[in-house]
DNA sequence: ACTAAATGTCAAGTACTTATTACATTTATT
DNA sequence: AATAAATGTAATAAGTACTTGACATTTAGT
């Protein structure tokens, strides 16, 4: 599959979130640790699955989270 | 990761947009034809980034395409 | 009925997502 | 300065997404 263009707002949804902590993210999404830490330094982009499940965390849409960079 | 509760609607949307063949909707999402079947048939769900794509493909929002379920 | 277009199936292989475990560093707080 | 909380790093391993290629079946048009 072509080069991953999505980039999120993982860390700005955090800060705006009284500066929710990669471990409450992390467990409000069912992921692990490393893995949101990952996401915010752009070292992969998640599944679908993931994807929903963190703006759910945040009370957002998919797209408000991730976006497709042209 | 979890099951995989997303679902699609990728074939009614071919269907809403003229009957668009798999294989056209294939050629505008950049993906091969097997890979829209197996999405239609529900054998997997696809990356971000080839739901964004498709999502382009008709012209509507990833989440018009997919939905997390419960 | 023929033919072509559309859809489906199968298998092998590559690349990516994510968990796990364990340790290191940075940033508060007191 | 000491401690604890938060963040970062790294390596292994398992599962999944997707391509490629080749062949089979179904549907539609003439």
């Amino acid at each position: 599959m072509p080069r991953a263009r999505i980039n999120n707002r993982i860390r700005r949804l955090r800060f705006d979130h009284d500066e929710m902590t990669q471990e409450e993210l992390a467990g409000r999404a069912g992921c692990t640790r490393q893995t949101i830490i990952a996401l915010e330094q752009g070292k992969y982009v998640p599944s679908i699955e993931l994807a929903f499940k963190i703006a759910r965390a945040f009370g957002v849409t998919l797209e408000e989270v991730f976006q497709y960079e042209e």
